[in-house]
DNA sequence: AATCACCCGCAAAACGATTTGCATGGTCCC
DNA sequence: GGGACCATGCAAATCGTTTTGCGGGTGATT
């Protein structure tokens, strides 16, 4: 760990206080009264050696690190860092700071980056599984870990969670482009039942693209969805299979802003107007959902709010003790009205 | 750190295998040799325990985390997760994991997560310093911390660092608009030595930009030269005043993408076809880059090629001492053609 | 004056690994 | 047979904290 040899420990301030290490330590953590004249001492000692406390030694007797991991599929992927963000800022307060690894969806490295990160020894992990399920992953990092889950299931996790709820989202898309006398949605999902169960996003959004449309009163015509990769071109071929027809709807949702600006585009080559032939809305609301022409009408998913409440679950459970039940949150996403819808 | 009370030691692995601590470590470690047969059964009891050891503890006594501190600005900011991916996958092979801190710019973060880091014990530290000078930073993690600063100044830092050559990247790109027969370049910086020395990148990349001008044996005309907060709007009203010219330049480069995307809105409010009446290069090669319409032409910033080169510095100075001179290493930047030029 | 309750400080035992020094028992080579 | 050497194992010290148990003062209450 490249410390200075030299570097002050308890035992040297001590030392020049003229007290034992006990007594330093009990001036800094309050734990048992000090009289001000000594602690005053210690406190002068302190500065001058400029002491910080060592962590590891700390750690390993508390047995409490003052760190969480943050196990993401990958951070260069935008979602993440604003997920991370979120949990940062909350938790720095405390005194936290976190260890952040990528998996890329592989069980593997999945499997080998919870077991560095526990045995590092951190106080609570917040982890978007792809490959492992929540139970595996209870079982690497022991059943009193604080852990808290991002995803979509509300269904039995041995984990606190904290999901979406992307159909309040899509609701308002569809009822936001009714009121303009849209009746016609088509949806353009990612790829079918893609690797398995990859992201999960791919279902359960569809699933709440219909659930929008019933709630307005609408019929869903299964013809209308398409299915492509979470990717622009593949966003836009399914957006040019959808322009093609002869009865073609007049707004397209997408299950993500990458597959909908694939579908501006489709819509350009097609000498489409949108939103006025064509109304495109996207999901996630991604930094390049405002900086596209035109700027994407979209559902945002709030990266930063979910990764604050990852932050305060996990909080609340260091607090709580692994006995208290587990914790479900379930934020609302919300329609952002810009320029394609 | 939520430790199982009762997960397994080095001393329960021995107990079950009828050997000393001492014996286990050392089968472990390879720092001495074990006979066949006792590691066999070292392995065994590992096994049916599933003992990991404790790291924190080990860390204790060896005074090595196998940790290292990325503190960056912002890692919403799409450029440092690039960077950090680019580090992740490099000391991940070699058993690292990585915190990772937001500073925001500020000088008292800077400081706190520094300190916060160190008291960790990292193994190395990460770090684009915004309010801190490189001297700074030295002093707080102490002489012998590995230390690598990214950024642009070649000049005396107490550590290694990594940089980009910026001036090459906008070289090529005058050269590749050159031999289309653009001879009018005008160029969009950042604000004018914004808030103290924030990002670095103002002034440097307007030097770039002379440089290259004048390498290709053209004139650089200043009245040519614009500056934006760095952000779509301000790219788009900084290109507006350059665009409503009688003389206006026939290329217009920028400091970064998102002014860089405001100068092809623009653009087209003007009237003008992109790039036909008016070419227009980015810098940095953000996601969004390859996203807008027209697809920007821009320069690419490797940021994971940094994040590879900051990781290999790292490891280079853990396995050759504090003593070792200081290494610099500068990446070259370089041209990506797509629609805008 | 005895009791009780605090206050304040110290010594020593953890925490769970690594590392050093020592002991034992061969083997090998003159 | 004796030295040199290696392979193998253990006991104990160490890393830098926190925490527990103990005890000597001091002041207030009975």
């Amino acid at each position: 760990m490249s410390r200075d040899p030299d570097r002050p420990s308890i035992a040297s301030v001590a030392a020049a206080a003229g007290v034992s290490p006990t007594t330093v330590s009990h001036a800094l953590s309050g734990k048992r009264t000090v009289s001000a004249d000594t602690r005053e001492r210690i406190l002068k000692a302190i500065e001058e050696q400029n002491y910080r406390p060592n962590m590891v030694a700390r750690s390993l007797r508390s047995r409490k690190t003052q760190s969480v991991a943050l196990v993401f599929v990958d951070i260069a992927n935008p979602y993440y860092p604003a997920v991370a963000r979120g949990v940062h800022d909350v938790l720095a307060i405390e005194g936290y700071v976190s260890f952040i690894g990528n998996t890329d969806g592989d069980a593997e490295t999945e499997r080998r980056l919870l077991e560095e990160m526990t045995a590092r020894g951190v106080d609570g992990v917040v982890m978007q599984p792809m490959a492992l399920s929540a139970a595996e992953v209870r079982e690497i990092v022991g059943p009193a870990m604080p852990l808290v889950i991002i995803g979509h299931e509300t269904s039995e996790m041995p984990a606190d969670c904290v999901g979406t709820d992307d159909t309040r989202g899509l609701t308002e898309a569809v009822a936001h482009l009714a009121r303009k006398g849209v009746r016609d949605f088509g949806f353009i999902d990612g790829p079918p039942e893609s690797v398995t169960g990859s992201l999960r996003l791919t279902g359960f959004r569809a699933a709440g693209f219909r659930g929008a449309v019933a709630a307005a009163g609408l019929e869903v015509r299964e013809r209308w969805i398409e299915y492509g990769p979470f990717a622009r071109d593949g966003g836009a071929a399914a957006a040019a299979r959808l322009l093609d027809r002869a009865d073609r709807p007049r707004a397209i949702l997408c299950a993500n802003d990458l597959i909908a600006i694939g579908a501006l585009e489709a819509a350009r080559r097609a000498g489409l107007r949108v939103p006025d032939d064509i109304a495109i809305v996207g999901f996630d609301d991604i930094e390049t959902a405002d900086l596209v022409t035109p700027r994407l009408t979209t559902v945002v998913n709030p990266a930063s709010a979910v990764g604050d409440a990852c932050a305060r679950t996990i909080l609340w459970r260091v607090e709580n003790g692994p006995d208290a039940p587990y914790r479900r949150t379930v934020l609302p996403t919300r329609l952002v009205v810009r320029e394609s819808a």
